[in-house]
DNA sequence: TTATCGATTCTCT
DNA sequence: GAGAATCGATAAA
């Protein structure tokens, strides 16, 4: 069972999400991801260090209570005022750590993932190119056409949301690790690196220059 | 090519 | 009331 995969904790499972396909069938039509970057988060009842960066850290509040939801489901948190962003919850229930899903390849729909970030956008300065369409949380989020009050803590297993993982698993030397993205102190320097992703992949966000985040 | 900055609103203290 | 698991336009080099 493909449940199986998100019972451990979201550490254990990060890199073996790399190379799985996500599905959403939602208004306009179905658009599916090969995922290609991601970064674990723990929360409340995980084994190893506190985890500064998670929103889970300390205690359930409304906003993170589908991190301590069933494994294979959705949490989909607002951010920055105006993009959405999804994880994949990890663990046993009632234990929280969740997988950032932060950039994917669009392997089908691309013409709806298209139609969505333009939208979104607004005045439409340049076309995307297809390689960027779901790189970066909010941009994947706005190309599958998630929201939170739609589809947080839905099961990503079930329609209208499919989930295939990779053929075998990816390839170790293809597998590369670093610091998170945009966490602030500690727990986006070297002492987490939680994020994984596929070497090369053109598809993977790049680091913000001016923010010190190393690059590896 | 690299760095800075503004937009925008929810969540928790 | 401060800060945030971000993005993209624009400026500088």
């Amino acid at each position: 069972m493909v449940r199986e995969l998100f019972s451990s904790h979201a550490l254990d499972v990060a890199p073996n999400l790399l190379g799985g396909l996500l599905t959403l069938d939602g208004a306009g039509g179905p658009v599916t991801v090969r995922i290609t970057e991601v970064e674990a988060y723990h929360g409340v009842g995980t084994p190893g260090p506190y985890d500064p960066g998670s929103h889970s850290r300390d205690r359930r509040t409304e906003r993170n209570a589908s991190m301590f939801g069933p494994p294979g489901h959705a949490y989909v948190y607002f951010s920055y005022g105006m993009h959405f962003a999804l994880n994949m919850v990890c663990s046993p229930e009632g234990v929280a750590s969740g997988v950032l899903i932060r950039s994917g390849e669009v392997v089908a729909g691309a013409d709806i993932a298209h139609a969505r970030r333009e939208a979104k956008r607004g005045t439409v300065a340049a076309p995307i190119p297809d390689r960027m369409l779901a790189r970066g949380p909010g941009n994947l989020a706005a190309a599958l056409g998630i929201t939170r009050p739609e589809h947080d803590g839905l099961d990503l297993l079930a329609a209208p949301f499919a989930f295939r993982p990779g053929q075998g698993p990816v390839p170790v030397e293809t597998i590369a690790s670093g610091p998170r993205v945009g966490v602030a102190g500690e727990a986006g320097g070297p002492a987490f690196p939680w994020r994984f992703w596929i070497a090369g992949d053109p598809t993977v966000s790049a680091f913000r220059p001016g923010r010190g985040a190393p690059r590896i």
